[in-house]
DNA sequence: AGCGTGACGAACT
DNA sequence: TAGTTCGCCACGC
């Protein structure tokens, strides 16, 4: 069962646009809510793995973070690699232009 | 009901 | 600058 704040997640990393990323507080942050750990817990969970673009949801350092599919971390560099989102040793390259922030 | 843990973040030491 | 601690919401024991 799905609670409103991983539905929500959900829904907002559906509005990543391709080719740029974003951070779990970000989310948090468009939640209205400071659970950050709810949004990794819902983002790893993922029911809706090809709806929903997780591997664009990066840590707000910058890094990669982790990754639950594939050959974890090497899959999702891969997924952003894809994109245009160039990694770098686990991390993200140009991360404040790639950084998508959520319109309220 | 309480405790520990989790694809994290920010503050503190 | 790096390592540690607390906070946050949800889930399992």
């Amino acid at each position: 069962m799905a609670t409103n704040l991983q539905k929500a997640t959900w829904e907002a990393m559906k509005l990543i646009p391709k080719g740029r990323v974003t951070t779990y507080s970000a989310i948090a942050r468009y939640l209205d809510s400071k659970a950050t750990r709810v949004v990794a817990s819902a983002v790893g969970k993922n029911p809706y793995a090809p709806t929903v673009p997780c591997h664009r949801v990066v840590l707000s350092s910058g890094k990669i973070g982790n990754y639950s599919g594939g050959n974890g971390v090497s899959t999702k560099i891969a997924l952003l690699a894809k994109e245009g989102v160039v990694v770098s040793n686990g991390k993200i390259v140009d991360f404040a232009t790639r950084l998508w922030e959520f319109e309220l």
